[in-house]
DNA sequence: TATGAATGAGTCTTCATTCAT
DNA sequence: CATGAATGAAGACTCATTCAT
């Protein structure tokens, strides 16, 4: 009742972490908010108080609040790149890499809700130039791995339709179509979403793509 | 329901004509600076620069921020309806008609790429219950209406997987996929849209449904 | 549901009253508004809707806003003259004539809070010098006879302590704090107005005046 | 609970000192403006204008401006208490007691013009339900004591009309009145501040009660 | 490394008022 | 006499950011 400053409810104060440790529980904190609240939502003070210190103490890490949602975006999409890199890597037919790379793109994004969108559903791409360039560096290999699998397939002269280019987009648009969907309107009364994916990811192989 | 100047004429008189040309203006400018910058981008100060007047101006033509939005969005579905209305209707196989109505989907957004980002990529779905009611109703008829041609597939037994419920969620995910893929980074080099459309919708189709 | 301007519910546009109708229509709806709401709750809309005109019209009949809450209240003062007036002049013993003037005087501010508020309450008096000189003088007026009558009193040699002017202030600051408190604090659990009103005057006069 | 600078130290330090006093000087500039300009006449602007800081200070140290108000009106109201509160428990009888509750109320009010003001005067009350609570309940204490010491007079049977409460609340509002009045109408031809208060107690305790 | 205090720009919205018709 | 359209100033409040310590 008497508290007498606004933000005093910094929950628990945690011991000193030496170095570097700070930076990382910043952007933890920050992770959360934003996967919570969105990127509006996500505001300096929420992130500050969620981490226990000032604001002011958030840009002796971070230049600016976008550095630091930069830095999220930059590794949710680390983390993309690396499982594509993966899957392409797996002793597998072409085909079933394809496969593999949908679902795991699929279930990245509903993982990453908030990242997904930031990367994929927001005009902010035009915004600065540079700051967003290893962000879309990573996209760009991540779409290039694909699309080498997809040219796999091409050269055994599967491809019922389209040139490998085309399928390799139809195939990302699907799947970014399911994801985003199922994030953006979580109220419709959507199947699991591994059946969902399957179902798609299935159909989608079965019908672009003969034996 | 009063006034016969809802819509006005959108003959080429930009002179700032009398009548309630405003109004019409004021939601252009919107739904520009919404699709450019995102909802919560989209101030009052922004839109009422963008059509020259003051910001207490849009208050006379409406009563606040959300029912700008809410009636470009409506305005919108209301279009969209209108369309899956009629094909639905035609004197064809349900397969057919479907194949018709995901390519009018896909078109549809591509033609209205503004309107389509504001009802399907933006999160504001989920703030006032009565206030999007309208928005909703119009959506669900859509969505109602598609399903219902699923269920006469399904009838006839000619589900590969799925219910009608999944298959009409992917089904459409799919196509909103390319459609905002193909909204959002037009500087990929992308099949015509046509080509992309029949390469995705027929793939599904072939994939998802026996003959 | 659709309505597309802000005011439209101008509930019934009364048949064109001819000549100063308008004015004192005007007034009747301001003083209504002015009582339900207090005075910075008087907007010129609400005002404006509740006569069934736009706001621009009452600038025909008034220079301001100031100028219609103005007149209301000098007419309640008028009201309060005409009152004291008329009761100094009656053929009472002048103990009888105080009596009736300051129930009259409670009963007055009871009927007229707002009005009565905002002469007696108000700072208002220090804002603007000529504006309020009128009602000022009604009210001098007012405060000049009722001393008239408490030094017929003094005259008699019936005041039990005090000078004439010492003993008006303090009936008048009685019975001011009486109106004041039952209509700044109406939820306190008064007794009936009357019964407070006659406990009040005549402990009053009896404590201070010798029979 | 935390803080020990609550009310902080009323030092003649003005020179803009570290600390809170801060807190301090807002209140104080509140306070002085909330008077002068009635409720809604303070404005959050105008007070940080007074204390030559920006808007966006105050809300460091206030939550809202309803905050800054509530917070001059209970401290008003402690003192109040704290004041009737050592006058009931004194041994005299409770004539006498009531006699220095009531000279020690209008003393307070005329010490205190801008608290007493916004405590009585002020519409704030019927606003929020829990904000107000405490104020509300010192109110009660206060008029709970008072109406404890009527009520005594009443067990002797001294009562010459009325009951405990609507004698109690006489006997306020007619101190209420006598307060404000002299407040708010200093320009007037008063006689000095404790004959008027005596006058007017002295009367009414002879005009209600009976020896 | 961290902070408390402060700020300027900006958010939506409402008000009294004016101007051209 | 009356209006629709428009406005500038102001309302409370929030945000990212900075500065002195």
């Amino acid at each position: 009742m008497t508290t007498t400053l606004n933000r005093p409810q910094r929950s628990a104060r945690k011991a000193k972490g030496h170095g570097h440790m700070r930076r990382a529980e910043i952007l933890k904190a920050a992770e959360q908010i934003f996967v919570a609240e969105g990127y509006e939502g996500a505001t300096i003070r929420k992130i500050a108080d969620e981490v226990g210190v000032s604001s002011t103490c958030l840009y002796m890490h971070f230049r600016d609040k976008d550095q630091i949602l930069l830095e999220i975006v930059t590794a949710a999409m680390e983390e993309l790149s690396e499982l594509s890199s993966q899957v392409v890597g797996l002793p597998l037919s072409p085909v079933e890499r394809v496969r593999m790379l949908l679902r795991g793109y699929i279930n990245f994004a509903l993982r990453n809700p908030n990242a997904y969108r930031l990367v994929f559903c927001s005009p902010m791409s035009e915004g600065q130039p540079e700051k967003t360039a290893a962000m879309h560096e990573l996209g760009s290999e991540c779409s290039e791995r694909f699309l080498g699998v997809v040219r796999e397939i091409a050269a055994e002269g599967r491809l019922k339709a389209g040139d490998p280019q085309a399928v390799h987009h139809a195939l990302w648009a699907a799947c970014h179509g399911l994801a985003t969907l199922m994030i953006m309107k979580p109220s419709l009364d959507w199947a699991p979403a591994e059946e969902m994916s399957n179902l798609l990811v299935d159909g989608l192989l079965f019908g672009l793509i003969t034996d």
